[in-house]
RNA sequence: GGCCCGUUGGUGAAGUGGUUUAACACACAUGCCUUUCACGCAUGCAUUCAUGGGUUCAAAUCCCGUACGGGUCACCA
């Protein structure tokens, strides 16, 4: 009996001619140089923060060299299925304006020349692989049982053998084609496994982008490539998928770095070139003094909508994702403030190839660098985008007082050293609701008062300053002067410097007079330039804010 | 347990045998500036590169052992 009577016994309803396929995805028309890469999740419903970061960066050097990136929805595990898993991770990707050239658009529908970009839907291609597979005698069913296959495990670990169907232990290798066929036709379950050729005593060197030169024992292990379903196993799929759709770097989280020699050997039985690989560390997080992974599960940081909610502009977490895969990365946009992320010349050799810490300080703090850098009509715009899927009652007063809220987010914005106020955009209402009337009036106002304190003399200062001094058309000096006047009229030194000189002549200093004018006007102790607050606010609402108090 | 990988300050890290008395950034601390805050400026923060040994005139950098951390050993990806 042959194999080719041994594949058509397995897989009687599938072709065996590779060649349909290798014609029907023929090599990509792409500029010398071009890098295909690929995203390839299964389905679980969201991004995280490891699978944004290696998906950002298949998306730059694919950009960079004038290639394809895709997305491959891996979604052979049918135990595993989520309703709407495919829409999560699309929206994700679109949140963070990673876009995809070619793959899937949402749970039905994909673009591209090189699909299906679904698993589930390519069955029968990796079928007819596994049957050429088959014929060339490089594959064979396997009926061992979960239980069997665990027996063998103990027996493995009894004896403090290596673990795994190799060897002598990959009894179902043996079986001759009458008593494959006596099962088959029994209805015996069965897995189709690969007949390794390799021999753990010898060495295979292998190339990672990221890591190096590595070396590895070569794979004896007659791994599972199809499941008793007829689905394959990501190993297998991954030769089919990436071979067909002609992906030439493999970038993906380095857990899959131990299997590398057998992906390596798996395009080698097919004589396929294999494509360059580039195993990324996993971000890790601190917690109790040690690191582990960041968890989907514990962490909340983990999923990428968390930023998304948070408000961080998307650009931001795209500078930091950069600071953790190329560190010199920061030195470069320090240095070229003129530039853009898609102006630097990713590396990666140049990328850690043990897992960094997730540092949210660090990505807040840059997130306020570029927000400081923005104009105040960009800001108005992200902050609006960002209400208007987080806090509508914000995205509201934005938009029935756009004007005025961009002039808002100019304070001390165009000046050469800008202020840092806002780490993000869910931040900007906490630092800004005192500048607007409707959040202001309803806000239970808690009035701390520091320096001075006494009732009557608070009275006293606001009814002065508003009855007398204060004016809507004031210059900056002009009206810092006024309020040095106001200090003196008060017997407050008229400068800092000459209360510290001579500090039992005053009550105080003008630093004290201006903390309650601030303090009455906005409840906190701490805003931006008095001058710029009550400019916009005007003379009008100043006066109704510091009557309430009086009068109370 | 087998096989792989890694370990430089609180954090990200530069660094591949000698101009390193270990860059830079974040964080932190102190001081200055200042109507508050923020900004900015100044200063401080690893006598040491997990650890023990070896090679060398010379090691964070090369070699070996140990410890610790991570990954993987599924009909999961």
């Amino acid at each position: 009996m042959t194999n080719k009577d041994l594949a058509d016994l397995l897989l009687p309803n599938v072709g065996s001619d590779i060649t349909v396929y290798e014609n029907k995805y023929p090599e990509r028309n792409l500029k010398e140089g071009a890098i295909v890469t690929r995203f390839a999740p299964s389905p679980t419903g969201f991004v995280h923060m490891g699978s944004l970061f290696t998906s950002f960066i298949c998306r730059k050097v694919a950009t960079d060299s004038g290639g394809v990136f895709f997305l491959r929805i891996e979604d052979t595990d049918q135990k595993r299925q989520v309703e709407n898993g495919v829409k999560g991770i699309v929206d994700d990707l679109k949140n963070f304006q990673i876009e995809i050239d070619e793959g899937m658009l949402n749970d039905d529908e994909e673009k591209g020349n090189y699909g299906p970009y679904t698993q589930s839907k390519r069955k029968e291609i990796y079928q007819t692989y596994v049957k050429y597979l088959i014929e060339q005698g490089k594959a064979y069913p396997c009926f061992c049982s979960p239980e069997e296959i665990e027996d063998i495990r103990l027996i493995q670990e009894k004896k403090k053998q290596r673990i795994g169907y190799y060897g002598r232990f990959a009894k179902c290798r043996k079986l001759t084609f009458d008593e494959i066929k006596t099962k088959v036709e029994n209805g015996e379950s069965y897995i189709i496994r690969l007949k390794s050729m390799g021999d753990f005593e010898k060495k295979v060197k292998v190339n990672d982008l990221i890591k190096g030169e590595l070396e590895f024992p070569e794979n004896d292990i007659d791994v599972v490539i199809m499941k008793s379903d007829g689905l394959p196993t990501y190993h297998f799929a991954h030769l089919v998928d990436d071979h067909l759709m002609h992906t030439t770097h493999v970038i993906r989280g380095d857990e899959w770095l131990s299997s590398l020699p057998l992906h390596i050997q798996l395009f080698q039985t097919f004589g396929f070139k294999a494509p360059k690989y580039a195993h990324v560390p996993p971000i890790m997080k601190e917690e109790n003094g040690s690191r582990r992974k960041l968890s989907k599960r514990k962490d909340p940081e983990a999923a990428v909508s968390y930023y998304h909610e948070k408000g961080i502009p998307v650009e931001a977490v795209k500078l930091y994702l950069m600071t953790l895969a190329n560190s010199n990365f920061e030195q470069w946009y320090d240095c070229n403030k003129d530039k853009t992320l898609s102006d630097f010349a990713f590396d990666f050799k140049k990328m850690s190839s043990s897992g960094g810490l997730f540092d949210i300080n660090k990505m807040i703090n840059i997130s306020r660098n570029y927000i400081s850098r923005l104009t105040a009509k960009e800001v108005y715009d992200g902050t609006l985008t960002w209400a208007k899927i987080f806090d509508t009652e914000f995205a509201k007063i934005l938009e029935e007082n756009k004007e005025y809220a961009t002039k808002v987010f100019n304070i001390e914005r165009e000046q050469k050293k800008p202020r840092k106020d806002y780490g993000c955009y869910s931040e900007i209402k906490s630092q800004t609701w005192y500048m607007f009337d409707e959040l202001f009036n309803k806000a239970d106002k808690n009035y701390e008062f520091q320096t001075i304190n006494d009732k009557d003399e608070i009275n006293k200062i606001l009814a002065t300053y508003i009855s007398k001094y204060y004016s809507d058309s004031d210059t900056k000096d002009e009206w810092f002067n006024k309020m040095k006047d106001l200090a003196g009229e008060f017997g407050y030194a008229r400068e800092v410097k000459e209360f510290k000189e001579n500090p039992i002549a005053y009550k105080g200093h003008i630093g004290d007079i201006s903390l309650v004018l601030r303090i009455a006007l906005t409840t906190k102790s701490m805003t931006p330039d008095l001058y710029d607050v009550m400019k916009l606010l005007g003379k009008d609402k100043i006066s109704a804010r510091y009557l309430e108090i009086i009068n109370k």
